[in-house]
RNA sequence: GGGCCAUUACCUCAGUUGGAUAGAGGACUCGGCUACGAACCGAGGUGUCGGGGGUUCGAAUCCCUCAUGGCUCACCA
């Protein structure tokens, strides 16, 4: 167990048990936590447990603070040197040096991340990207294709059941205005602005095709060929999906339709009026009433469903097949949020097990200008065009680095740059920086000495306490403490990960590995590694070396970056 | 006009269950390799956390209000 769970667990016990008559709720147990001080007097850990419980125990802050630490002097002297209490009420931890090696120990010798945290929760069926099969993937579908990715590896890390989909909207006006586009393109008529798609978007697609296709035919081809297309570009940053769900297919011809226009009708929830079937959305709380069946354009022609009555039947047809959902969407589409709910809602759904994540747009930057428009097409920037440039890792690291709640300004100029103003560049290099200090201790030294240490007295030292503990014993100030700071924030790997799971934030994992990236390079340059005066302390180093490579290395997949031994 | 999101250093941005002196990178000035990868590290100063109220021992964080900007308010998806 880590020593600052151990700590935690030892302070709620203790707590439980010293004030036994109090009747406070699990909610105040759950608020103590050992976190790593902001500045580097305040020991190893730290906790501001007696400020948030004292007002629930009744004392003073640092009476409390006493309390609890005469009782971790007892049971926690084996891993605490000393415990300080720091006005008004905070507590500090000062580790031993076995502590720090134990730390270094579980992380080489255990599963980096507990599949517990989220083996017990409700299954989760995310939802992302979602684009119509009628043009190219843009900025901000890359942008919710690299999140909605991410978030789906680290849940599944985490242990919980999760799924990933793409909803393909292939039915409705945008998929015939397309045909039409197509149609006049294949017959070589004129081209009309306006109501059609941009004919440089579409003409790659409406080539080589035989010479006696009908429009339904062509459609559907061209159709397919963009799908593929945005299949390939979602492939290319590691992108997919466990599966691809078709509008047309799955939902309107399985007859989900009818289904949910029936469930709706038994609710008394929907009306008559201008030859169009309206959902009363404003009873349920929507600002007005939507239509669920759009009047004919040509006379005796069938109704046609809009987009909100399909959606609200693929979203009871995700229910059926989870216990919760999430949709990552554009912030255009906040709009859909409320009819979408509500009328769930209605038909006797929990509204909180479906979660909608909005994603702001993307702009790029090249240049140091603001690039409005594509080049190539004319049109909307392509994801393909930036990822060409700039390559997958790049392109997913500085999406992953902002919040979703953020505007983002992509810079194409820094993404491709090769030193440590790259963020991802600066985090694959302390990877490989590391690969090779182990390459060269372990198989022949870049002067072409043998190596200092067999792979074999490696693995056997990464078992030893007793041997990493030598890391810690130094008389450089320096030295000693780069050391206890990258052991500590290695530590919380698990937490992090588990963190960016439930606050469903991918972007707080990525600033991690960012910081630890840093605190690792501090260390590679106060304390030399390779040292063929001290095998002891070699091997110790190695360790600790080891433990980041593998840190990184998970955290790094889990955001389905590649962590390069070489570069 | 309604709704959602934002506003933190000169620039780009981190910072959630309210906690110690508000952080990082860039830009600017210095310093560190007879090289475990200098593709790196270190030192230097910067703030009315958009404005104004409120809640309390304590607010960038929670509440109200105003301002500015983006998105959105279809029988499009």
């Amino acid at each position: 167990m880590l020593i600052q769970t151990s700590i935690e667990k030892e302070i709620k016990d203790f707590i439980k048990k010293e004030f036994a008559g109090e009747d406070f709720d699990s909610n105040i147990l759950a608020s103590i936590q050992v976190d790593i001080p902001k500045k580097v007097g305040f020991g190893d850990l730290a906790t501001t447990c007696p400020l948030n419980l004292a007002k629930w125990l009744k004392l003073p802050p640092i009476k409390l603070a006493e309390k609890i630490k005469n009782h971790l002097d007892q049971t926690l002297s084996e891993f605490c040197l000393q415990i300080d209490i720091a006005p008004p009420g905070f507590l500090n931890f000062h580790l031993t040096s076995g502590a720090f090696a134990g730390l270094i120990d579980s992380l080489n010798n255990e599963d980096l991340i507990s599949v517990n945290h989220g083996k017990d929760k409700p299954s989760l069926l995310i939802e992302y990207v979602s684009a119509n099969p009628t043009g190219d993937l843009h900025l901000g579908h890359g942008r919710g294709a690299v999140v909605g990715s991410a978030l789906v590896s680290i849940i599944k890390a985490t242990g919980r059941d999760v799924k990933s989909e793409f909803y393909i909207n292939d039915a409705g006006e945008q998929i015939q205005k397309l045909g039409r586009s197509a149609w006049k393109l294949y017959k070589g008529e004129a081209h009309s602005e306006g109501d059609e798609y941009p004919k440089e978007l579409i003409e790659p697609y409406v080539q080589n095709l035989s010479d006696n296709l009908d429009f339904n035919e062509l459609t559907s081809i061209v159709k397919d060929r963009i799908l593929n297309k945005q299949k390939e570009v979602l492939a290319s940053i590691k992108v997919e999906y466990d599966k691809w769900v078709s509008e047309k297919q799955d939902v309107h011809e399985k007859g989900l339709l009818e289904k949910t226009l029936q469930q709706l009708k038994g609710k008394g929830l929907t009306y008559e009026k201008d030859d169009a079937l309206w959902l009363s959305s404003s009873n349920l709380g929507d600002e007005r009433d939507r239509v669920l069946l759009k009047s004919p354009t040509q006379p005796n022609e069938a109704r046609k469903p809009t987009y909100l009555t399909a959606d609200i039947a693929y979203h009871l047809n995700k229910l059926e097949r989870a216990n919760e959902l999430l949709d990552i969407f554009g912030a255009d589409h906040q709009g859909q949020e409320i009819s979408l709910k509500k009328s769930l809602e209605a038909l006797g759904e929990k509204p909180e097990n479906l979660n909608i994540l909005f994603i702001q747009f993307v702009s790029l930057s090249e240049g140091g200008q603001e690039v409005k428009m594509s080049k190539r097409t004319g049109s909307v920037i392509a994801v393909e065009e930036v990822v060409e440039k700039v390559g997958s890792d790049a392109f997913r690291f500085m999406l992953l680095a902002s919040s979703v709640n953020n505007r983002v300004v992509f810079d194409i100029d820094l993404a491709q740059r090769s030193d440590d103003q790259n963020p991802v560049f600066y985090v694959q290099y302390a990877h490989a920086r590391a690969c090779s200090i182990l390459r060269n201790a372990t198989e022949s030294f870049f002067d072409g000495s043998p190596p200092i240490v067999t792979k074999d007295e490696l693995k056997t030292s990464l078992t030893n306490i007793s041997i990493i503990n030598v890391a810690l014993n130094s008389s450089n100030e320096k030295e000693i403490q780069s050391t206890k700071e990258l052991i500590i924030k290695l530590s919380y790997f698990n937490n992090e990960v588990n963190r960016s799971a439930d606050t469903l934030n991918p972007s707080s994992l990525a600033h991690y590995l960012l910081d630890l990236a840093a605190l690792f390079h501090n260390f590679y340059t106060n304390c030399r590694a390779i040292n063929k005066e001290n095998k002891e302390l070699t091997l110790a180093r190695l360790s600790i070396i080891q433990a980041f490579q593998k840190v990184l290395n998970k955290g790094l997949s889990l955001l389905l970056i590649n962590a390069p031994e070489r570069m």
